[in-house]
RNA sequence: GCGCCCAUAGCUCAGCUGGAUAGAGUACCGCCCUCCGAAGGCGGGGGUCGCACGUUCGAAUCGUGUUGGGCGCGCCA
C-alpha cells in the first residue's frame, strides 16, 4: 500500500519545537513533543504543551519557556503565526495557502489518500470470527467480523503487512456432536428413530444435511439402531435428556458402528458448514487470507511437540491423572489441564501450539478478536507464550463485547440453546450490510452495543450510514451537473478558499491521515466511524449555505476540487469500513 | 468470594498516552425548499463526568478505596 504524499503538520511542527529545543536544553527522553488539534478556531490549528513539561527542569515559568521555545522556531512555509497562550500553551496557526494547497495531495492520491507508512511493512497477523463450524454465524459473530475486518483494512492503511485468519475448530467435540446430530437425522429420514439428544444440535440445517447425504447417498449410512444405542440406559432415551458421558458414548459407537464412514460425515458437515460461513462471510464483506485447521496442529504433530516444549522446560506435570500446565507461575489464577485422564488433549493445548505457530510464521504482532466471554482464558495463553519465552505483548486480544438488539424499543429476545438466536444472515436480510457493518463499529469494541434494528432500517437523517451515503451521493450529483472533468480539478486553483467554513473543512480534510494511524495505533474503528460523521456532517453544513455551482470559474473550480476531497475522503473511510459510498441512493 | 470490562446531557455514546469554557447524535421547542438531492440545514434549553480520597501547575482522563451494572471463574470450545 502506498503512503499518499501529503504534509503531515503534526510531525513537521513537533521536529520544528525539538530543533528549538535543543537550543534551550537537552531533551529528557521522557519528554514527548505531541502536537494536539485545537478546539476552538482562536487557538489556532495544532497546540503543544512542551513548554509546560519543561518548565520545572528549567526553573521558568511555562509561559517564559514557551517564548524561548518561539524565538528559537526555524522559519516553516506552512507556518502563519505561534504564539504563547493560557497556562503556556504554544499555538500554532497554519497558513491558509497549506490548507488549499492541501487538496492537491487528496485529490492526487485518490484512493491511497489516508494511507500512511506507520506500520512500516511489519508483518501483523488479525485473528477474528473463528467461530465453530457447527452451524450458522449469529449477530454476535457478526460485530468480531465488523470490527476485526475493519482493523485489518485500517491496519493495512497505515503500513502493516496484515494477514487475515479464521481458526477452524475443526478437532474438537463440538465437530463429533454435529456429525452425530446430523447422522441420527439422516436415519430418521430413513424411519429409523433413535430418540434425538436434547443436548445435540437442534437446528434446521442438520436436518438440511441430512438430507443432502440421503439425496447423495440413499441408504448407505443405515445401520441398526440396537448397536448406537449400547451402554446407553434406557430411561435417557425414553426422555432424550443425555449426559455428558452419554453422548460422547453415543460418539464413540457411531464412529464403531460406520468405521471409515464416520470420518466421510464429519468431513461433509464440516465442509457444509464452512463453505456456509465463508458465504455468509463473504456477502458481509468479509474475506480471509488464511484458514488454519485445528486439526492440522494434530496432523503435523505440533500440539505433541509444543507439549514436549513445555515438558523441558518444567511447566508441567501430572496430577488426577491429568497433564496440567503451570500458568499460576504467569499470574493465572489456577493451572489449567493440556491432557485429559482419557488422553484427549484439551482445547487450550491446541491453543498453544497455534500460538506458538502464529510466531513461528514470522508475525512480529498477533491480534485476537475474541468474545468478552473469553476473557478468563487471556492469562492462560499469555502465561504460556511466557513459557515458551515469546513476549506476551505481542500478541494482543480485544476483546469485543455484546451487541444486543432492539426492536420496538425492546430487546429482541436472542438464545443460543434453544435456537432461537438471531443469525447474521438474518441481520443482513433484515437491514442490509451496510448498515450491519457501520452499526457494529460505531461503538468502542469494549463498550456493549446496543443495535437499533429500526433505526438501522430507516431511510432517515437519524440514521448514520445513510447520513454519510448521503452526504458522498451529495457530492456525486453535484459534480455530474457541473458535468466538467473531475481530474482537472486536482491541479484547481483553491486560493479562493477562505470562509471559516471551507477553512474549517480543509483542516478536517487533514485531519483524516491522523484519524487512520490512531485508529491503528489503538485498534479503534469506531473512530473512523467518529470521523466520517462530523466530516459528513460539516458537508452538510456547506452545502445548505454555499452554491458551488457558480459563475466565477476560479471559486466555481477552488469549490468543487474542495467536495470532490471531500468524496474521496467519504469514500476511502467508508471502505475501511467496509460500506459502500453510492453514487445515487 | 476472586478476576476482567463498564459508569459522562432524559436516551445512545465520543472525549487520543493528563491540558484551555466537557462534545456529538437522538428526543423536546422554534425556524429554513422560486435555490446544486429537505435522506439536508439553522437556532434554543439540557451536566456535581457514579461517589470519596490521593498524585500536580492542571484530572472526565492517572492511583487507591467504594457503590451500581455486564461477563467469566470445566479434564467445554
Amino acid at each position: 500500500m502506498t503512503p499518499s504524499v501529503h504534509p503531515n503538520f503534526k510531525t513537521h511542527f513537533a521536529e520544528l519545537l525539538h530543533q528549538a529545543a535543543s537550543h534551550i536544553t537537552t531533551l529528557d527522553t521522557s519528554i514527548r513533543i505531541e502536537l494536539a488539534r485545537t478546539k476552538q478556531a482562536d487557538h489556532g490549528d495544532y497546540s503543544c504543551n512542551l513548554a509546560m513539561q519543561l518548565a520545572k527542569t528549567l526553573r521558568k515559568s511555562p509561559r517564559e519557556v514557551a517564548q524561548l521555545l518561539i524565538d528559537k522556531i526555524p522559519a516553516s512555509p506552512y507556518l502563519e503565526r505561534i504564539e504563547v497562550a493560557g497556562a503556556g500553551f504554544i499555538n500554532l496557526f497554519l497558513k491558509h495557502s497549506a490548507k488549499q494547497q492541501y487538496l492537491h495531495s487528496i485529490l492526487q492520491s485518490q484512493a491511497e489518500f489516508g494511507n500512511c507508512h506507520f506500520g512500516q511493512g511489519r508483518k501483523v497477523q488479525v485473528e477474528f470470527v473463528s467461530a465453530n463450524p457447527t452451524g450458522p454465524l449469529h449477530v454476535g459473530h457478526g460485530r468480531g467480523a465488523a470490527i476485526g475486518a475493519s482493523l485489518a483494512n485500517i491496519l493495512t492503511a497505515a503500513g502493516f503487512n496484515v494477514s487475515r485468519e479464521f481458526y477452524v475448530n475443526d478437532a474438537g467435540r463440538q465437530m463429533d456432536i454435529l456429525t452425530l446430530s446430523t447422522w441420527l437425522r439422516y436415519l430418521e429420514l430413513n424411519h429409523i428413530h433413535v430418540p434425538f439428544p436434547e443436548n445435540a444440535y437442534q437446528g434446521g440445517y442438520v436436518k438440511t444435511m441430512a438430507q443432502l447425504i440421503f439425496q447423495a447417498h440413499a441408504e448407505r449410512y443405515v445401520h441398526h439402531p440396537d448397536l448406537l444405542l449400547e451402554g446407553i440406559p434406557a430411561n435417557a432415551h425414553a426422555t432424550a435428556t443425555h449426559t455428558d458421558e452419554q453422548l460422547d458414548q453415543l460418539i464413540a459407537n457411531a464412529k464403531n458402528i460406520l468405521g471409515q464412514d464416520y470420518a466421510y460425515i464429519h468431513n461433509f458437515v464440516l465442509t457444509e458448514q464452512l463453505g456456509d460461513c465463508r458465504n455468509d462471510l463473504m456477502e458481509f464483506g468479509v474475506e480471509f487470507d488464511t484458514w488454519f485447521s485445528e486439526q492440522s496442529l494434530f496432523d503435523n504433530g505440533l500440539v505433541a511437540h509444543t507439549i514436549q516444549l513445555l515438558e523441558q522446560k518444567h511447566y508441567l506435570y501430572q496430577q488426577d491423572g491429568a497433564i496440567w500446565f503451570r500458568s499460576t507461575d504467569f499470574g493465572d489464577e489456577k493451572d489449567r489441564v493440556v491432557q485429559r485422564e482419557n488422553g484427549q488433549f484439551t482445547y487450550f493445548a491446541s491453543d498453544i501450539a497455534y500460538h506458538l505457530n502464529k510466531f513461528e510464521r514470522g508475525f512480529e504482532q498477533v491480534i485476537n478478536i475474541w468474545g468478552a466471554d473469553h476473557h478468563g482464558y487471556i492469562a492462560r495463553v499469555k502465561g504460556a507464550l511466557q513459557a515458551l519465552e515469546l513476549d506476551p505483548a505481542k500478541l494482543e486480544i480485544l476483546l469485543v463485547q455484546f451487541a444486543v438488539l432492539y426492536r420496538d424499543g425492546k430487546k429482541a429476545p436472542m438464545s443460543t440453546r434453544s435456537g432461537e438466536f438471531v443469525t447474521l444472515r438474518e441481520l443482513r436480510q433484515e437491514v442490509g450490510k451496510d448498515a450491519a457493518r457501520f452499526f457494529y463499529v460505531m461503538r468502542k469494541s469494549d463498550q456493549h452495543l446496543d443495535f437499533d434494528l429500526d433505526l438501522a432500517k430507516s431511510q432517515s437523517n437519524d440514521n448514520p450510514v445513510y447520513y454519510v451515503q448521503y452526504a458522498h451521493a451529495r457530492v456525486c450529483s453535484v459534480l455530474a451537473q457541473w458535468d466538467g472533468d473531475v481530474a482537472l480539478l486536482a491541479k484547481a486553483d483553491t486560493d479562493a478558499l477562505s470562509s471559516p467554513a471551507e477553512l474549517a473543512l480543509l483542516q478536517k480534510l487533514i485531519d483524516f491521515p491522523d484519524t487512520v494511524e490512531m485508529a491503528a495505533k489503538e485498534f479503534s474503528p469506531h473512530l473512523i466511524a467518529f470521523y466520517l460523521r462530523e466530516l459528513a456532517s460539516e458537508f452538510h453544513s456547506y452545502y445548505n449555505s454555499t452554491r458551488f455551482l457558480v459563475p466565477e470559474i476560479p471559486l466555481l473550480h477552488a469549490r468543487l476540487a474542495l467536495i470532490a476531497s471531500i468524496r474521496q475522503i467519504l469514500n476511502n473511510g467508508l471502505r475501511l469500513l467496509g460500506v459502500d459510498a453510492p453514487d445515487k441512493m
